[in-house]
DNA sequence: GAATATATTAACGTATACGTAATATAATAC
DNA sequence: GTATTATATTACGTATACGTTAATATATTC
């Protein structure tokens, strides 16, 4: 019983994947976001090929891609391997990826013309409105990335976007791990609505201070949920 | 009459490339920050595998690497090409790189027991001062990218060394390019010096301070720089 | 039965082969 | 001479082939 084609997968995803290493890429790190593919998990290069069906040339060319973005090892002779996160890795992807979103909310607050994008990221912070009142934690999950996709990639410096979205997709794997276990995102809905209210009205310190203070109290929750799970890594 | 083989060159790079494709990916990686190959420079792979005398699996390994690394653009059927730097680029790459390293000046001065981090970047302010004496640019410039590099690379945080140095590789290019054009850079160097003094007395305020200052300073001497010579790109 | 030597296997690095699609060149019509 | 079509070339994406070497299994010795 064949299992359902993966090419078929690969050709839905119209986004990112002209050639076979693009979908390899995109399928293999969805995998590893979304925690179906967990930290520690290995696998040959060949068996990947077989379950992608595809040569070894582009799949090898995935797996750079992959292992330059931080997310696996590539192992001589033993396959590659997904990157456990620990709580120290955690804490560090954060440490960088607040000044680097800081710097993201100050341009945004600080452009005169940010209708636009203020309308963007109200469109997701509506999103996860929508999917705590229908209790849809998945549906929150989608609109949260969202809003901090959008959050860096309107900061008009592609740089600042491409750091973070190295370090964002990191910590997805965390937050997807970590969805059903924390109370409802219920603070941290309203917390971003006041953070773009904030950009709206081109309140910088106010926005620097709501996005500080989100931050903060993100990280000692995430840690204290660590430690209460006894979660040594992912 | 052979042009001296390239061969010879990777193999004298003990450092990094045991693979043929890790060979070619610091080869052409040099080549670019040391403006050998400047912006818009643009090759088939065909021709970069006859130079490098590889075949064309490595090399492309290479430079998918150097595409993520933000040096290079693949372009289907022309080869790849070095990707020019505007003075917009140079902005935002220390728009981004600022923030990353004064966070790892904090990491170092707050640090009790930094005396060995202290010592390797005395180490490099002393070689900044040496060539300073003999008036030898390039090797201020050699331990000029050192400092940079060592700063972040003590920081404890992988993952703003790697972000960091992302940067300071794309920002290299720029150094290298505007060293002999620039006023010769002692006060560079006596602000090295200030800023490393302030980290070994965990003077953390003014650690912080010293390089905000050069960092404010350095950007604004360099648009200066851009517009008085006319440098569009790079 | 333990330890060492040898053989086998397997996985990957790299080279090469091949098909395809885009571009350049040639040929033809007007 | 220009426009259009036909043909040839070329560069790359991908698959495959091959050799090397590390890891494992097997055999051999004490």
């Amino acid at each position: 019983m064949a299992k359902p084609s993966v090419n078929a997968i690969l050709k839905e995803t119209p986004s990112e994947g002209r050639s076979l290493g693009d979908g390899a890429y995109t399928e293999i790190k969805r995998r590893i976001l979304s925690n179906e593919y967990q930290g520690g998990y290995q696998v040959l290069e060949d068996e990947l090929c077989e379950e992608l069906s595809m040569s070894r040339t582009p799949l090898k060319e995935a797996l750079v891609r992959l292992h330059n973005e931080g997310l696996v090892e590539i192992l001589p002779r033993r396959g590659m391997r997904v990157l456990p996160l620990t709580a120290r890795d955690i804490a560090d992807i954060y440490e960088v990826l607040s000044p680097l979103e800081l710097l993201a909310v100050r341009s945004l607050a600080e452009n005169p013309d940010n209708a636009d994008q203020v309308m963007r990221l109200q469109a997701e912070v509506d999103g996860m409105k929508r999917a705590m009142e229908k209790d849809d934690l998945d549906a929150w999950a989608v609109a949260d990335e969202r809003f901090h996709r959008v959050l860096v990639d309107e900061s008009g410096n592609p740089r600042l976007t491409s750091a973070a979205r190295t370090l964002l997709d990191q910590s997805q794997r965390f937050r997807m791990f970590t969805l059903r276990l924390r109370e409802k995102p219920v603070n941290s809905t309203r917390s971003h609505e006041r953070l773009v209210a904030a950009i709206r009205r081109h309140d910088v310190e106010k926005a620097l201070e709501e996005h500080s203070g989100h931050k903060t109290n993100w990280r000692k929750r995430m840690q204290e949920l660590m430690e209460r799970f006894g979660i040594r890594q992912i």
